[in-house]
DNA sequence: ATCACGGTTTGCA
DNA sequence: CTAACGTGCAAACCGTGAT
């Protein structure tokens, strides 16, 4: 804080904050279009996992009126008809995107917390002699020009109305992808908030939102202008904190970008319903895998397994049938083999056979790091570094020669239940053989 | 009363 | 021809039994 420097004066100027929210534009949509520029103002879609929902969409898409989300059964008739551009996601080629852009913005302050796959805070606190509506289409055009990824800025002195000013920019072409709450007068603010739905506000979802409808609170303004204090008794801390950020006040720090995920998952629904004990180990077995490359890849351990498998609720003439089954080990490990063997065993004490199942899952549960697990008693040191070292070269060579490279046994070949991929593009930027010839 | 706990709900991208 | 609906987190909330 600047200013300070009058020896025992207590009375500390607040500062107000400038915080930053960077968002890509239409994410995944934006992806592909760089590795194709033919796509450019063309309408895209861009399904989910197993092809079952839309979850991006360009802007030609989103005035169609198609809406996030909706399974694309619903949709395919009607995106034929306005000759909509279909594509599977392509996790791969987003997740590489996606380190290009942070890293870029990353240069632009000190203090950065990614977020998500495509938006990113920055703290511009102490930037405040530059003019940071400038400062911020600097970090547009920036961004744009390095790796041809068109973004928005949102400015304001909380995260929640950094996210909103976002929101602004992105609906009104007026602001030209920037919007700078800490520069616009009260009344031209009130006036701006009565126009947005509280639903769009960071934190309230559709629950919350007809929760405060029953209240009467239907606008950003009315719920900026609630009493906290009551909102908390009838909502939790959150909603409290939520009111406070609305009237300018700093309540939710920045975080670290990626703090060890104190819980992993790898789960997903089959391409075709599976019944047999044996494709449901193949697809278990493969997701403890990954699970625990996640795991390793954060030095954590686990000393819990829990797995699950899913019937299809939305067939709901089939018999349903859901069970988990939790597994303690006997000490904490990040080992594949250790947690391979474990998930058989709870696998085969919930299958029933006779039902068509849709979903599987491998979950690991609290996590700690690496160096503080707690060896068990009868740990032998030598097995113990034998593991260590032998799960750190499958990993290696894996990330090396290009993941799958060594399997575990029991994962599979054929895999009849793996999930649809049908329309999806090359890796351009990770996979050597799938770089098209024209940029070799 | 209060706590730890586990399962459920909510929200987010 | 028909049927077809994601994944991965965190945290609050809430009921329960134990103390």
């Amino acid at each position: 804080m600047g200013g300070c420097s009058l020896g025992d004066s207590q009375v500390m100027a607040v500062v107000n904050r400038s915080i930053a929210l960077i968002d890509c534009n239409n994410f995944y949509v934006s992806c592909e279009r760089v590795f194709d520029p033919s796509l450019k103002r063309k309408p895209i879609i861009i399904l989910s996992n197993n092809d079952g929902c839309v979850i991006a969409r360009s802007q030609e898409v989103k005035d169609f009126g198609i809406k996030m989300g909706v399974p694309w059964f619903k949709v395919q008739k009607l995106a034929r008809y306005y000759k909509i551009i279909v594509f599977s996601s392509n996790y791969t080629l987003y997740a590489d995107m996606s380190n290009r852009v942070m890293k870029i913005i990353s240069e632009f302050a000190s203090n950065q917390e990614v977020y998500s796959i495509d938006e990113s805070f920055l703290d511009l606190t102490g930037f405040n002699h530059l003019n940071l509506t400038d400062y911020s289409q600097n970090i547009r055009s920036t961004v744009n020009r390095l790796v041809g990824m068109p973004v928005c800025v949102g400015v304001g002195s909380s995260k929640t109305l950094a996210k909103l000013a976002n929101h602004i920019a992105k609906k009104c072409s007026l602001f030209d992808g920037v919007c700078n709450l800490n520069e616009i007068t009260r009344n031209t603010l009130d006036v701006l908030f009565s126009e947005i739905k509280v639903g769009e506000v960071w934190g309230v979802g559709r629950r919350t939102e007809e929760k405060l409808a029953k209240l009467g609170v239907t606008t950003v303004f009315d719920l900026k202008q609630s009493s906290p204090q009551a909102l908390r008794k009838q909502f939790s801390i959150l909603m409290e904190r939520t009111v406070r950020e609305l009237n300018g006040e700093f309540c939710i720090p920045l975080e670290k970008s990626n703090p060890p995920k104190k819980q992993l998952v790898c789960s997903r629904g089959f391409g075709n319903p599976v019944s047999s004990l044996s494709e449901l180990s193949e697809a278990i077995i493969m997701y403890t895998t990954r699970v625990a490359e996640k795991l390793r890849r954060q030095r954590s351990m686990t000393a819990t397994v829990y797995i699950f498998i899913q019937t299809n609720p939305f067939k709901k003439k089939d018999q349903q049938y859901n069970p988990g089954c939790l597994i303690h080990l006997a000490s904490p490990t990040n080992d594949t083999r250790i947690l391979i063997r474990a998930v058989l065993v709870g696998l085969k004490s919930i299958y029933k056979p006779g039902f068509k199942y849709k979903k599987a899952g491998v979950m690991l549960e609290g996590l700690l790091p690496f160096n503080q697990a707690q060896k068990s008693l009868f740990d032998d040191k030598g097995s113990q570094a034998y593991s260590e070292n032998l799960m750190q070269a499958i990993d290696t060579i894996n990330k090396t020669m290009g993941s799958g490279t060594i399997k575990f046994l029991g994962e599979g070949l054929e895999k009849q239940w793996e999930a649809k991929a049908e329309r999806k593009t090359r890796c351009y930027t990770t996979r050597i053989n799938e770089i098209p010839v024209a940029y070799c």
